[in-house]
DNA sequence: GTCCGCTAATAGTCTAGACGTATTTGGCGT
DNA sequence: ACGCCAAATACGTCTAGACTATTAGCGGAC
């Protein structure tokens, strides 16, 4: 399937640019659809009829725009945009990115010990005299802010688990840190409001 | 000057990185200041001892970063940013320009002994009968000017302070010369206006 | 004195090829 | 059936060289 993709040649417009604008445009109206693999470089470069860095001078245009992913002894991927984010008993956050191919990690953004307040006490089934260790945390897929979060912990149970956090940047590898291989959801709530100014500035999101 | 900055070729680290991470840091510390002109990319590439591709991924890699700038036809530069200007209770404005790696300097636009207004009298415990020393200044990083100013003094208790403005092209030196190692801001007020004509002829700016 | 054009310097593009590294696949042996 | 190992596949890095595009500076023609 030779010259298919006609490219002019010193027409003022470097080959890889327009490499990349037809590649872009096929992935933008889905002719390319997210999530699928793009054809190996080598093929791309017969394909287009030039040298394979020129190839991947478009594809790191691309890469650098948001709209493939290159996988060193993958291949490179249209990138999809949203997650399905399944919920189960046993939901992770880490795993529910991996699985879209993506890049997990978590940063603290505060943490304090508090009271809970009446719902987490008895969600806990703590005292209300207990303390409880309230993390706020901000998740990332891919260097993007995806989610924020606030977690609540026994204080009493989980006395270093801010640094397990740190050292981790996941829930789920602090807790194992300190001893929890598994754990279970045992309701899960789902509401929905507008984001207010702290939040959306957190997720770099207009309002 | 060849091989003075030594690579580890095959240590897991790509050549590019390694030569991106030491123009990177010689940015950062000041060593290259920012304004001034990278080597060609012919030399650089053999003073790292590599090919000329290899420098132009790290230098592109610094442009991604925005670092530096590479003109077409002119050459590469360090970009200039703007300077975060610290306000404090010990405030200095070649403290401020130094910690930029920039040279700081003042001159004296024109001094004069006034009687202080009222905001002037009361900040400085004069009667308004006293005399103050009034001078306005204009400060530069790196040649470029970027403030001025208007400060006052009482008289009496800096008879020549304008000569030792004059010799240190200081604030701070100057009142060090006169006896006084250090002072504190009470109050810092901060407005913004447009200039007017004078002040944006002093700062060699359009209006 | 001004303008034009030539030349040198410098970054940008493209090709060609070799080798490195990560991942997947498939066959072979136990 | 399972696991291990080798080959195939795919992206990543590095070198070498030629040609293009842009800019700055200089010198000559007018």
């Amino acid at each position: 399937m030779n010259q298919s993709d006609e490219l002019e040649r010193r027409a003022g417009v470097a080959l890889w640019l327009q490499i990349k604008e037809q590649l872009q445009s096929q992935i933008l109206s889905g002719t390319i659809r997210p999530g699928t693999r793009l054809p190996p470089e080598p093929d791309l470069a017969d394909q287009f009829g030039v040298n394979r860095h020129t190839v991947r001078r478009a594809i790191r245009a691309l890469s650098d725009d948001g709209l493939v992913r290159a996988e060193q002894g993958r291949g490179t991927f249209v990138q999809e945009h949203g997650i399905d984010y399944l919920i189960g008993a046993r939901t992770r956050f880490s795993e529910n990115i991996t699985r879209a191919h993506r890049d997990p990690r978590a940063e603290l953004l505060a943490s304090r010990d508090a009271p809970p307040d009446e719902v987490v006490a008895i969600g806990l089934g703590m005292a209300k005299s207990d303390l409880c260790l309230v993390m706020e945390t901000r998740h990332f897929a891919d260097g993007a802010p995806l989610s924020i979060a606030t977690n609540y912990f026994p204080r009493s149970r989980f006395p270093d688990l801010e640094h397990h956090f740190l050292e981790h940047h996941s829930i789920t590898a602090a807790l194992r840190a300190v001893g929890i291989a598994d754990y279970l959801r045992h309701v899960s709530r789902i509401t929905a409001r507008m984001p207010d100014e702290r939040e959306a500035g957190h997720l770099r999101q207009a309002i």
